[in-house]
DNA sequence: AGATGACATGTCGAAATTTACATGTCAACA
DNA sequence: TGTTGACATGTAAATTTCGACATGTCATCT
């Protein structure tokens, strides 16, 4: 259900078509919280459709279909982002690596390491460009700032992570 | 893909029966990482075995079986772990929520901001505790220590994400 | 005029995942 | 001795998600 209200919630900063939705879940909330292909996305914007929460409000060229949340829509977001508060499902193909680091022999476990605080480092600086450029200023923030500060933390994190570790190995290997 | 390199992974740590492991994915790793049901489990576990990556290596009450990773198990899981370094599915169910707060009113969006930097702080002690407990000393620090402190990493960010957009919010209104 | 690439939407089958249903054992306690 | 709850494994149906296939438009460059 949640692919639902990603959507809405999307939909709530302004209206879109399938085509910029799926750009912007290959983008900022696809990269920390939730990310679809068209081809799930497509189907589902039919359903909301159906289900009044959104509507078409411009046809474009090429088969362009630009939809908006409607009042009903808005609602049911509501709704949904007051009921269970926490939890919910969590993913991180990434992170599910790093925990598995000990089957590596100590040599390839720091190599691979190195590489996640390498990007990490990388990450960061692109992430804190954008969020720079989108602060510029204005106020309220836009939502897209929001995300952009979340990561910029979450690298930090996982830089910082990375470089403990990496300590921790060294740790252990000064002992033998 | 990843269900089955989790539970290689899991099982590198050492033996363990599908309970067993059900019981991991509810805590450490499910929390981060990955997380899957018994019923996906056992079936999954079955095929491992076919595939000769894992082996019984004791039968206990209760049907119990215990399963452990076998030579060419490990080296699948070292092969995964040195393919595409990076990227990989991401979802977090919580989070998407964070990002659509703006659909709410002002003082509803504090309101669930403050929730999450409580939630957040109340899982930083617990995780802190946990790693305590788990570090005592001895070295190479049991691998769930790895995933604490990547916790107690992660829930210390979402603090501060927290705290920085309440004190946004605030600033917005100012403003009004 | 033709080629290329971004724009734009769609369907289908396979795979992964969840939810519900289903069964049985063993230890501890009343 | 009965009952409760943790232990332990399994299957089936429904839902969600992914990967591949499929089609067509429009603008720009050559």
């Amino acid at each position: 259900m949640s692919l639902r209200y990603a959507l809405l919630g999307l939909l709530h900063d302004g209206p879109a078509s399938g085509y910029d939705l799926t750009q912007r879940f290959a983008a900022g909330i696809g990269l920390y919280a939730w990310s679809a292909k068209h081809s799930q996305i497509y189907p589902e914007l039919r359903k909301l459709e159906e289900a009044s929460l959104i509507e078409v409000v411009e046809e474009g060229a090429r088969g362009r279909r630009v939809y908006g949340i409607t009042d009903a829509g808005l609602e049911e977001l509501r709704t949904w982002l007051y009921s269970e508060p926490r939890g919910g499902a969590v993913r991180n193909e990434f992170l599910l690596r790093m925990f598995m680091l000990s089957a590596l022999e100590p040599e390839q476990r720091v190599e691979l390491l190195r590489d996640l605080e390498k990007w990490a480092t990388e990450q960061h600086s692109a992430v804190s460009a954008i969020f720079e450029h989108l602060g510029n200023g204005e106020r309220p923030l836009p939502s897209g700032a929001y995300a952009a500060k979340f990561g910029m933390l979450t690298l930090a994190s996982t830089q910082e992570w990375a470089r403990w570790a990496i300590a921790e190995q060294e740790k252990s290997q000064e002992k033998s």
